[in-house]
RNA sequence: GGAGAGGUGGCAGAGUGGCCGAAUGCACCGGUCUUGAAAACCGGCGUACCGCAAGGUACCGGGGGUUCGAAUCCCCCCCUCUCCGCCA
């Protein structure tokens, strides 16, 4: 959420943010809306004013000017309701707008409507070269036993899948090399809920009860299965007033993620690049609220990304997102996107982390703030997440990318000593 | 699942219809004292909204209600804690 006053001081450059960013929201309408809403608390706050005057007349007042007042104090009671509602309904009518637009956008981040227009900023690794036609990670785990996806079918639907034999193994050590590096980077670790209420999910920016909704609730209750650990980290400082000398806090967390992939049907079904469970370890960041520390943690994050996915050995491309593929609390977003030799014709790069700032939108959702010495007030902290390891893209990417002419798949150096195995197959 | 207790400012914790935006303590900020620090003492210190300002209004878990007037009374909901049961 952005702030309003800021909204109605900025209302070209609030417009021109959401066109780029593809949003259709009547800016000039919420303007016009909180000139209507000033005007009206204007009016209430007088009367409510004449009417605690009345109200501490009445102890003092003499028995016969007393009906006279309470009448008056009555009245006044009943004109003030009148006003309430319309004010009510006129607030509602602000939120609605005001939820919709979506974060301002880094100068630098490029303007297009789609992922067509993000920019590819740079690229590590050498792209394999295969003397035989590569597999790819269902083939893959097919000849090795790896996952199995119609026992994920019969027991939770199709997106489901059971790890199995050396893909446990493996996941195992894919957590244990991201908790260790996120250790040794000095983040706090956390095993988070998989469940958060629905009210978290909304301060992140997930809409779990929407149609088109990404998200899975439980029946009769308010709680959701989180998407990402983003939710349960940055929720859990909700309603927190923070000491700004105590920033950074940089956590991290490991979780599942469950996702409905709701109108996603016939794209990339195939195997688990897009399934509706897996595991993710995750970074998170409350900066101090300024650009300068917020992008500074950002770029930290994108180091971190870059770094595993170096160790790992596993050539991939960093992504500058497009400003109308950045969701609605980024205000700057870097992908990694790794290559999966098995992916469309010949390879393709596929996307394994993601790194967002969000700067103060989450924050003022979720009101976590942060109190500076020597300054009145509070302010919004800004927020960021990226991706460590998200398990199951990960390991279509060790999979297809360590394959061997013999069908055997090479286990990367520095999950070895985790996996307790140098090669599958 | 059963029984009970409770949700008040950054924290702790008073407050059962008007004198309460709210005592007190801690924390924090400024000052006196001190070589410096601590202690002690003095003063200050919530958030948000409306207003050019003076100032005003709202906020005691959330929502409704009673009343001229609600932190305080009534109703509904949410949450937290304790004990018991069940359970990895």
């Amino acid at each position: 959420m952005l702030d309003l006053q800021y909204i109605c001081d900025h209302v070209e450059e609030v417009k021109r943010n959401c066109r780029n960013r593809g949003v259709d929201v009547d800016v000039d309408a919420l303007v016009a809306l909180r000139g209507e809403r000033n005007g009206l608390i204007t009016q209430i706050d007088e009367l409510r004013h004449q009417q605690k005057q009345i109200s501490a007349q009445i102890p003092k007042a003499s028995g016969d000017a007393r009906p006279a007042l309470i009448e008056q104090g009555r009245a006044l009671r009943e004109r003030i309701q009148e006003l309430q509602q319309r004010l009510e309904e006129i607030e509602a009518r602000i939120r609605e707008i005001h939820r919709r637009i979506p974060n301002m956008t880094h100068p630098d981040a490029p303007v297009g409507s789609d992922e067509s227009a993000s920019v590819e900023i740079r690229r590590w690794g050498t792209i394999p070269q295969f003397d035989f036609q590569p597999r790819d990670h269902v083939e893959l785990a097919a000849r090795h036993d790896l996952i199995d996806f119609e026992a994920g079918a019969r027991v939770a639907g199709h997106g489901f899948y059971y790890l199995k034999n050396e893909a446990v193994l493996l996941e195992l050590a894919l957590v244990q090399y991201a908790i260790e590096k996120l250790r040794d980077e000095n983040f706090v670790l956390h095993i988070t809920p998989d469940l958060a209420r629905d009210e978290i999910l909304e301060g992140i920016g997930f809409h779990p009860r929407d149609d088109a909704t990404q998200i899975y609730s439980i029946e009769n209750s308010t709680l959701s299965l989180v998407a990402t650990a983003e939710i349960t980290l940055g929720g859990a400082l909700k309603d927190q007033i923070l000491d700004v000398e105590q920033l950074p806090l940089r956590w991290a967390g490991l979780s599942h993620c469950f996702r409905t992939e709701a109108g996603a049907h016939g794209r990339a079904t195939r195997g688990i690049y897009r399934v509706h469970q897996f595991t993710k370890v995750e970074m998170f960041g409350f900066t101090a609220p300024t650009l300068e520390a917020s992008d500074a943690f950002h770029h930290e994050i994108l180091r971190i990304e870059e770094e595993l996915f170096q160790g790992l050995g596993i050539p991939y491309r960093v992504i500058d997102t497009a400003t109308g593929d950045l969701g609605a609390p980024a205000y700057r977003k870097f992908d990694l996107e790794a290559w999966m030799p098995g992916r469309g014709e010949g390879g393709a790069f596929g996307e394994v982390t993601s790194a967002s700032n969000c700067t103060d939108y989450q924050a003022r959702r979720l009101n976590i703030r942060c109190r500076t010495p020597g300054r009145k007030g509070t302010q919004f902290v800004h927020t960021l997440n990226g991706t460590a390891i998200a398990v199951s893209r990960a390991l279509i990417a060790i999979l297809e990318n360590f394959q061997q002419a013999d069908g055997s798949i090479v286990v990367p150096d520095v999950l070895r000593k985790w996996t307790g195995f140098d090669r599958i197959g």
